[in-house]
DNA sequence: GAAGGAATAT
DNA sequence: TATATTCCTT
């Protein structure tokens, strides 16, 4: 499949120290897929072929279809700096003529060329470069001059492509002074790349500029030198000054939560700088800080208005809901959903007033002795047995729980606990998962989830050691392969059975769940559970 | 000039 | 919608 071509030329390049050192250049490619990697002797291994097949990485395709015809024309004298260009010209699935100068006489450069992709060919100078451009067989649709190129006056020849041909010219610089790149623009460069360079920077810049210069020859406007004063904008934004856009996970909120509140806590004031501060998050600016305080501030006045409208019908806001969709709030619910049902706080083990009982619980985790926090289901009995609350859908006809008890699945009971909510989880041995958590198999049946509006309906299937592999559930007709945790829509109300796997036990299984799924306003855990929640925080 | 914060843009 | 940026004020 692979059409290796191994070469191994040895030639001598300058190294940091200035010191001849002898490096070797391999270069291993296909027709549609050439690398070029280059390294010291000493580092060369001799099996090289095989750790090259192995680590290949399959080119990215870019769906882009505008950008695939695209042609880049560069060159250098420097082989590092055409082979850094390479890859990143490879992976956006451009085409490209790299010239390689060799000008640098006596130091055994040599000639290579990759047609179809990219191509790799030596010139001997400036003016072949020229020549090159000005017939443009090529088809080449943008050109990159570095101007760093050692030997060479690379802000001329960059003048000089640009007075000869129509081809907008990029300049490639690592010295990112507003002087630096004035020159450059003043030589006809048409934007700037800041090296280092990264793929989608190059990507963007290549594209824009291709595509205005199509616009540019159909209205047949030649450039006149006052663009480049609009460059100068132009290439600070669009090549070094792109930031990544920085996304609140919910781990980043909780510390930023926590930050704020420690901040209260010593009545300091809470600004973005003493936040920022306190979060010592590398990365982190106060203007992200700034921002997020802003729609942090927006979501508590939102739900204090709400609070004030509803009384003791919480409404959660939407601030309250993201924050706890997945991550380390539900692990902890689940650890504690394991301890709250594993006997300690049994309904039947203790108190014979439910409602003492729930208090006491819920006692428990405020002063300190118990857990943090309560699972969702108990904190929200508690809450309607002190309120008097009637629990929402209860009575409902849309959940129910059937089960039969099993050898293999071990603490699945068909009857609800007292405690434990119907209308949210009809297995009181039920553990609160994550949704699409991905959760390893492990030796007991222990879960049939929480039907969370927020995220739909879960079912673990993790099982007995004795089906290692898989778990397989009967949707109505077809089978239905789970792995770990699947997420059912909140829409689905199908029914699922257990299959047991053929070859394996004979003794059999049914399990089912019917379950229709409150609306999503009805009631949400997390706005009572939220103080507490914040509190463990700190 | 640096920072906060509301408004606005992306 | 979420985050970034701008603009005005302190």
């Amino acid at each position: 499949m692979w059409k290796l071509e191994l070469a191994r030329l040895e030639y001598k390049i300058l190294s940091d120290n200035s010191v001849m050192q002898p490096k070797k250049v391999a270069f291993i490619g296909s027709e549609k897929s050439p690398y070029i990697f280059l390294f010291p002797s000493s580092l060369l291994p001799n099996n090289m072929e095989e750790i090259f097949l192995e680590n290949l990485i399959d080119p990215q395709i870019d769906d882009d279809h505008t950008l695939k015809e695209l042609t880049v024309f560069a060159f250098n004298t420097q082989v590092l700096s055409l082979q850094y260009l390479c890859a990143v010209l490879h992976n956006c699935n451009y085409k490209g003529l790299l010239l390689l100068l060799s000008s640098s006489a006596g130091l055994g450069f040599f000639f290579l060329y990759f047609d179809l992709n990219l191509a790799v060919k030596s010139a001997s100078s400036a003016v072949e470069v020229i020549e090159i451009l000005r017939t443009n067989k090529h088809g080449i649709d943008i050109v990159l001059v570095d101007v760093d190129t050692a030997d060479l006056n690379a802000f001329k020849v960059m003048e000089t492509i640009g007075l000869e041909t129509n081809l907008p010219v990029i300049m490639v610089t690592a010295d990112s002074n507003l002087e630096n790149i004035t020159k450059g623009l003043a030589h006809g460069a048409v934007d700037c790349i800041i090296k280092p360079f990264e793929m989608e920077q190059i990507k963007n810049t290549i594209q824009s500029h291709v595509a205005s210069n199509k616009t540019r020859g159909q209205n047949l406007n030649p450039l006149p030198g006052s663009n480049a004063r609009m460059a100068v904008k132009d290439a600070c934004c669009s090549s070094k000054l792109k930031k990544k856009r920085l996304a609140w996970s919910r781990e980043l909120d909780a510390k930023f939560v926590k930050a704020v509140q420690i901040l209260e806590k010593g009545s300091e004031n809470v600004h973005p700088k003493r936040i920022l501060d306190v979060m010592n998050e590398p990365g982190l600016t106060r203007a992200h800080i700034s921002s997020h305080l802003q729609k942090y501030r927006l979501a508590l006045k939102k739900r204090k208005a709400d609070t004030n409208k509803q009384g003791l019908e919480v409404q959660p806001t939407d601030y309250c809901l993201k924050k706890r969709e997945v991550g380390n709030f539900n692990a902890d619910r689940r650890r504690l959903a394991v301890q709250s049902f594993n006997g300690v706080m049994s309904p039947s083990s203790s108190s014979p007033d439910p409602k003492k009982q729930s208090q006491s619980l819920v006692y428990s985790c405020i002063d300190g002795h118990g857990p943090e926090f309560q699972t969702p289901d108990f904190y929200y009995n508690n809450h309607c047995l002190e309120t008097n609350i009637q629990p929402h859908n209860v009575e409902s006809e849309h959940v129910s729980g059937t089960t039969t008890l099993s050898p293999y699945f071990n603490g699945v009971d068909s009857k609800p606990s007292i405690l434990s909510s119907a209308a949210v989880c009809p297995f009181p041995n039920a553990v609160f998962l994550e949704p699409e958590a991905n959760i390893a198999f492990h030796s007991h049946f222990d879960a049939i989830s929480v039907p969370n509006p927020l995220y739909g309906f879960t079912i673990d299937c993790s099982t007995d050691v004795r089906y290692p592999s898989s778990t397989v559930f009967a949707r109505n007709s077809e089978t239905y392969a789970v792995q770990n945790g699947t997420t059912i829509s909140t829409s689905d109300t199908s029914s699922y059975h257990y299959v047991e796997p053929e070859n394996e036990v004979s003794e059999t299984y049914n399990s089912q769940i019917e379950c229709s799924l409150f609306e999503e306003e009805s009631f949400d855990w997390y706005s009572l559970l939220d103080d507490q929640y914040l509190s463990s925080l700190t």
